[in-house]
DNA sequence: GGTGATAACTTTTAAAATGCAAGTTAATTT
DNA sequence: AAATTAACTTGCATTTTAAAAGTTATCACC
């Protein structure tokens, strides 16, 4: 992905992030981590959006690069690696929060699922504590 | 911009958020609105990490026909047009910043910019207020 | 210890999106 | 009336994405 890659250097902080993880796939491999505990490439693979695996292996390689998760192989199984996320993967956490309440406000779909809207809103620290710990609801 | 017009309607918050502010360029004409009070086709133009008249173009049609900015005649200069928030934009805010504070904690480069982390740092509230009033400092 | 299945990718190729330059239209200004 | 400004649109080459098939390594079973 050489759009994230190559680094726009402009000094801005939104630039900064959006190139990080400014782009719809990789927010999505955050929130299935993040939100739902997946954590193997399987996983990421069998989201509701369905991404394509060469952009999943790119994705999680950009994704690695800037020290945003790690990979590990899964001590209990010996053909399976392990993604997490690293403090400052971590730290995306308020982003995807917010993110989720600015759709609870605007989403009026027949669909929209309203879940993690209700943990943010009900107990915000405590969820964003739990989520940091790893195990999500 | 197919990607972005064809909604994928999973039910996903974060699917949702995505689908109508998900791509870098997006987020940055927010943020020349709403952080740097540029409004019109040419400010945009000359934002400094130089995007394209004609994904501009398709942007600023995508956010109106989303109901996140509004086009209306320049009352001080007929040959121009003013884009501005809308409520549904406004309410972006809270994103904006917490991604300014990620990279705020996470970008080490000389020549980052803190000018509105610090804003955030001394008064999140007002600051928050001053952005919704259509005025930033 | 050979066969089949699972997990994590890589490669290939076509389709779609992007970036760049040039062209168009309408409203001023000179 | 002619030149300028503002906001686009169009055409085309390049880049990125998507979809499908292929590769490599580990394991489970017989």
């Amino acid at each position: 992905m050489k759009k994230l890659e190559n680094k726009r250097q402009t000094g801005c902080p939104v630039t900064f992030g959006l190139d990080t993880f400014g782009d719809k796939w990789t927010l999505l491999i955050i929130r299935e981590m993040m939100l739902k505990g997946m954590k193997t490439y399987s996983d990421f693979l069998a989201a509701d959006e369905g991404i394509s695996t060469n952009i999943l292996a790119d994705r999680l390689k950009h994704l690695e690069s800037e020290g945003v998760i790690e990979k590990a192989r899964d001590p209990e199984n010996g053909r399976s690696f392990t993604y997490s996320l690293t403090e400052k993967g971590f730290d995306l956490a308020p982003i995807l929060l917010e993110i989720v309440t600015w759709s609870g406000k605007h989403d009026h779909g027949p669909n929209a699922r309203t879940g993690v809207l209700k943990k943010i809103q009900n107990d915000r620290e405590g969820y964003e504590a739990k989520l940091r710990s790893g195990k999500p609801g």
